[in-house]
DNA sequence: TGCTCCATGTAACACGTTACATGATTGC
DNA sequence: GCAATCATGTAACGTGTTACATGGAGCA
């Protein structure tokens, strides 16, 4: 599997508490990987168990538990091999697509609220990929300028906003079919 | 959770065994909520237990222990409870945008040529899906003449097909800026 | 006879979610 | 002094995956 591998990458970028990584994740790896604090905390505990990560207290730990994961030769390799494996397409999952066709045999349902309501969302999100757009990666200088890390996370992101775009651009036509309909 | 309730529209669909529910599953509802025959057998027993669905053994069963299951009118009322609910929005979750991002960390893996084959299964794929959209909802006649469920499942199709168009355009946009990079 | 497909299941385990617990630190 | 947030965890449960088992039917 590959929480494993998500919190390592996310680890070699910067070493960092459990608690510091899962927050973190909610905000870089989690858009394509979602997982819980208690997650992160059981797969630190297993790659420390088989020697990929090691932890230390940090300085700043005073009289709490903090400890700070870093990654150690053994997880970089092993995230190295486990990167160069082919990995299977993304398979859907996605609710509104089962309730849609619940609507469809048993009828009637209503569906512009929802519609609607989804669309806001997306467009929330779609909001807020294009603010990290803006600040981290079209700020004046062409994207040339960018360094080969960056200009990666920068077409991940636009995996993103693709996704969040298609959504809404699908969903408004949805709108548009179900004002055609009779019923 | 939702797979019960997506099994449900499909018995609903069609009363069938669970072998056949499984199969019939894989080409339909499955595309947005993949489940394995397991799964579904656990939740064809759950679903009998709690009233929902009952099973009957039909004509041509032999002396195989094959049943068959169809819907009751709690089972149709729980669906329609659940499908007037509101959905969150899918969550992503891609593995290749994690590997991405190890490889943006760990610098050069060969990405070239899994972007390439990722782009030929998301061909085939959309391939697929078109040659459905043909068969099922473009043969002839304008789709306002179809029904108000076949319309729903030809959008639903579509965002099947709209998801396949976006990978494989966001995979050549990243094969471009991989020429274009130096390392 | 042996092969493949139909049809249903058990068992064990890995992954993910939810609720709750504990104690230190920071800011008002 | 109190609340919020930092930081780490346990426990219980639900969902999803993998491997294997069983037996009938159809066919060469």
């Amino acid at each position: 599997m590959s929480l494993s591998h998500a919190v390592l990458t996310s680890l070699i970028e910067k070493s960092s508490s459990g608690y510091d990584l899962a927050r973190r994740f909610d905000k870089s790896i989690g858009y394509f990987w979602h997982a819980t604090h208690q997650q992160i905390y059981r797969e630190l505990g297993r790659m420390e168990a088989a020697g990929w990560i090691a932890s230390s207290v940090p300085a700043d730990a005073g009289k709490t538990r903090k400890r700070e994961y870093h990654v150690l030769p053994e997880g970089r390799a092993e995230l190295a091999r486990w990167a160069a494996e082919p990995a299977a397409p993304m398979d859907l999952r996605d609710e509104f697509m089962v309730k849609l066709r619940a609507d469809a045999v048993l009828g009637e349902v209503d569906l512009q609220t929802e519609l609607q309501r989804r669309i806001a969302l997306h467009q929330d999100k779609l909001g807020h990929y294009r603010e990290i757009e803006q600040r981290d990666f079209l700020n004046g200088k062409p994207l040339t300028h960018l360094s080969r890390e960056a200009r990666i996370h920068h077409m991940i992101l636009k995996k993103g906003i693709m996704y969040e775009e298609g959504s809404i651009a699908w969903a408004r036509e949805m709108l548009q079919v179900l004002a055609t309909l009779p019923g």
